[in-house]
RNA sequence: GACCCUAUCGUCCAGCGGUUAGGACACCGCCCUUUCACGGCGGUAACACGGGUUCGAAUCCCGUUAGGGUCACCA
């Protein structure tokens, strides 16, 4: 830490200052001449990885700041992985993250093709630049690039200046850039391509922080501006271990799967290895762009913690709107068998709202609103339905109930407590049973605002029903 | 092994030479309460270690240790 105090100062521009007030600052990481070009290179590989996903964050949320372009490029050389399934699932992955990008396979644009499968007559373009200019030469087939052998620096938006000596071929053979075969490798197309794409900031895993010489030495080859590069901290296990495929949270699919938000996962994310510097965490994503900045981003790498994404999932539901919130319940609804349309749906889904984590608890929780069916909780029944006098409680409410209006929750709390005071005994003996007589359960809504959200009809009818169900046996 | 990055509560962040080291999650109490929750109040808990520099260091420098990354005809 003490280091990159001082690289920062250096190399970045002091936070006080905001990109308009210094705009000619040489080490602005915005030149104002060329505006912002990002992109997001993934590699289908069947799944979205959170790291990866935040990658795609970080460049999106910097390339909105900035007014900028974000580009989706699909480093799919490695034909084994190509499939149209594994595109889709980045796609699908970064649309539900509300990642939309300017140019792509799909959206098109004037640098494309997006696909590296489809790049050949450019890759091979750049190769003839390079083993034109002897930059290049046969290893058996495969192709190297000659390093220079000196001391390459690399001048990085989060990590500062990092110096990196190749004088010891030992140590930095020279690396290949196409394989006997013809095909490419990573380094070569990655720069290629950014050089193409006209891309102007390299927003990337720190994992590629010690390839960024090796890149630099290409750009340099190729006669090439290089981009700014700024190398964020990776995601790891709880346990500090490197997040793969089967690690919990790894994978977004699982986040959509198991009903988080997609704008509370994208929250989560923004928080990893980024901060606003105040207190604030539940931040809508317009806010986050707004304050976004590449010198507020961390260098420690960040252990992912389930907790903290569970809380603020609850949270963002808690605020959501009510339309939001029915736009998210209903496909879960919908997958357990339930209405989607039913006209007190909002109501029914506010009784619940400030409790629910998950998506997917919604169903369960609001299943007894529709089916006059519902099973009742033996447990419960046990617990309190065969308690001496209970069921007499519910005979008593019922009654008291039956010509009472307005059917609200207010008028209901009165009419209950003023039932339970003229016995005498607690509320607690007349709301307990009525809880399991209108839902089966134990535990659930307000009892006041249910009834209300319920209506005096079926309320009654369930009265009638936990009696004829248990008075008899 | 070589090179590179990193190091503040269990976790995520704040801290930019002088603070009772702050917030959040989690955890533990108490309050609210018809259940489960929400909410409110409070608590436990951290500067990895050792040397410097300085009147003064969590903050700057060096080293050690620990963690991570890279050293591919993977991406």
């Amino acid at each position: 830490m003490p280091r990159r105090r001082q690289r920062r100062t250096a190399f970045a521009r002091p936070r006080e200052f905001t990109l308009q007030r210094a705009p000619r600052a040489a080490t602005s990481p915005v030149r104002m001449s060329s505006p912002v070009r990002v992109r997001f290179a993934p590699s289908p590989t069947g799944y979205l990885h959170v790291g990866g996903a935040r990658t795609a964050l970080f460049n999106w949320l910097f390339a909105r700041h900035h007014g900028g372009t974000f580009v989706l490029r699909i480093e799919d050389t490695d034909q084994q992985r190509n499939t149209a399934e594994a595109l889709q699932v980045i796609y699908d992955g970064l649309r539900w993250l509300g990642l939309d990008w300017d140019e792509g396979p799909d959206a098109g644009g004037p640098h494309g093709p997006y696909r590296q499968s489809e790049r050949q007559t450019i890759y091979e373009r750049y190769f003839q630049q390079l083993r034109d200019a002897g930059h290049l030469y046969d290893d058996g087939g495969a192709w190297r690039f000659r390093f220079r052998r000196e001391v390459v620096e690399v001048d990085d938006l989060i990590c500062g200046r990092i110096a990196f000596d190749f004088a010891n071929v030992e140590i930095m053979p020279d690396m290949t850039v196409r394989r006997p075969d013809g095909s490419w490798i990573f380094h070569f197309v990655n720069v290629v391509d950014d050089i193409e794409m006209r891309i102007t900031h390299v927003i990337r895993g720190e994992d590629h922080l010690s390839n960024t010489p090796k890149h630099l030495q290409l750009f340099a080859a190729l006669g090439a501006e290089p981009p700014r590069y700024g190398h964020i901290p990776l995601i790891l296990n709880p346990d500090g271990s490197k997040m793969s495929k089967r690690d919990q949270g790894a994978s977004i699919t699982g986040y959509t799967e198991n009903g988080y938000p997609p704008e509370a996962v994208r929250n989560y994310l923004c928080l990893l290895g980024w901060s606003p510097k105040d207190d604030r965490e539940l931040m809508p994503i317009e806010d986050v762009v707004a304050r976004f900045d590449l010198a507020n981003v961390n260098r420690k790498g960040a252990h992912f913690d389930l907790a903290k994404c569970d809380w603020i999932s609850a949270q963002t539901i808690q605020h959501m709107s009510s339309e939001r919130y029915r736009e998210l319940a209903q496909p879960w609804l919908a997958k357990a068998g339930l209405p989607t349309d039913a006209p007190s749906l909002d109501a029914v889904l506010a009784l619940e709202k400030m409790k629910v984590t998950h998506l997917t608890e919604i169903a369960d929780r609001v299943s007894f609103f529709f089916t006059e069916d519902f099973p009742y909780d033996p447990a419960a029944v046990e617990k309190t339905l065969r308690k001496p006098g209970a069921l007499d409680r519910i005979r008593q409410l019922g009654e008291a109930c039956a010509a009472l209006e307005p059917w609200d929750a207010a008028v209901l709390e009165a009419k209950l407590k003023e039932v339970a005071a003229a016995v005498p005994c607690k509320p607690a003996e007349f709301i307990h049973p009525a809880r399991i007589a209108v839902s089966g359960r134990a535990v659930g809504p307000s009892l006041y605002h249910m009834l209300e959200v319920l209506g005096k009809e079926r309320v009654l009818a369930r009265f009638q029903r936990t009696l004829g169900t248990f008075d008899a046996a």
